[in-house]
DNA sequence: TGTACATCAGTGAACGCGCGTTCACTGATGTAC
DNA sequence: TGTACATCAGTGAACGCGCGTTCACTGATGTAC
């Protein structure tokens, strides 16, 4: 069934990834060792070489999640200096990963993260509240600029900018993409910007 | 084991009930039909006396969560006249359903819900469309009556409100009550009441 | 350069477990006489 | 008021299924001589 035999290096990368477009695609439930075994062209069993078990392998899933939620951020961040735009990039990065399969939410939001192991739970929380303390750093910058008004919270703005996402997503899947996000997202930011943004109300 | 026997109408009752608080308390994944009989005092078998299976079994809770949102939003346009303080009233109680237990998220963001039965996914997405409608209408009400802005879309911003109390309610979940939820709608409600309500911005 | 060997990625059969569901049954309850 | 009977809520054993995991194995790959 393996095409070849690769190095566990590799088969952990591809592993990995493989369990990332399966909940992506058909959700945390659906994570089955067989169905990331048949993804990789391996047998179930052969999984083991690589991951001790299905909680390990779980774990590099969230690196890779982390990883790609971090790089979210920082490009974001890159293409632009003004703190605003940096968290409407950020926004517009995200509306495109829920359009292509929301791993995120559906990880965040899912019953394992909350009911199963305390590690895994605490390693999910640390991660939403280490992306909305990045979120938080971007407000303050504005703050130091004077984009961005003085007396908000950075902290429950950076929640509530989570907020506008999460429940977008959550409709898009519930309604099969009926739902029309995009619209949501320009709407919802053009609030958001005017909760914190300094002045420039019209 | 059954205490006495009961008439189905009373005992479907109770069953959704027990469904429910298992559901808020352990999450749905640990809804399994053993678990909804040990609570009710009934073997497992006993339930299909009540319900075809467990699909109708979960018709039943998400029913009765329906109702309790409604109610939720009801109760709070009771207690006052003002748009404003009757979406604060929302939040409020939502954050008390999330303290007790929350089923609502819960089965909202549930991997079933979004992978399961397309009726019942159907079923989820009209039940929060249509809490949203609720808030949106009194966020008209309040356009009416100026108290807030014009130029706010209703279904954006009750969206938006609704965002500010789902990852409030994971975070609490996610980190054990170790989250500060009612500072944190403390500072959203003022930061969202600002997005939106005429003029009074300091 | 060719051969023997060790390593270790991948296989396939088998397991135990929890779960939803079925089915023939039992026995309490309310009703008809 | 008391007895016979029908109804139907509740029981318990058994099932099939999907899943995570194990274990003895096979055979391709890279290395040492």
């Amino acid at each position: 069934m393996a095409e070849q035999k690769l190095d566990t290096e590799i088969r952990r990368e591809q592993i990995a990834e493989a369990a990332l477009a399966i909940v992506a695609e058909q959700g945390l439930r659906r994570l089955s060792m067989a169905a990331v075994a048949r993804r990789v062209g391996l047998v179930p069993s052969g999984i083991y070489r690589h991951f001790a078990n299905k909680g390990t392998m779980l774990a590099a899933v969230l690196d890779l999640l982390e990883k790609r939620m971090t790089g979210n951020v920082e490009a974001a961040c890159r293409e632009t200096r003004d703190p605003l735009m940096q968290l409407r990039g950020v926004l517009v990065r995200h509306m495109r990963f829920i359009r292509e399969g929301r791993a995120i939410p559906r990880i965040i939001f899912s019953d394992d993260a909350h009911s199963g192991d305390p590690k895994r739970k605490q390693r999910i929380s640390r991660m939403i509240l280490g992306y909305a303390g990045r979120l938080a750093e971007i407000i303050r910058r504005g703050q130091k600029q004077g984009t961005i008004r003085r007396e908000v919270d950075p902290q429950t703005a950076a929640m509530m900018f989570f907020g506008v996402i999460a429940p977008a997503g959550m409709l898009w899947q519930l309604t099969d993409g009926g739902f029309d996000i995009t619209r949501h997202a320009k709407r919802s930011w053009t609030l958001f910007r005017e909760a914190i943004a300094a002045k420039d109300r019209k």
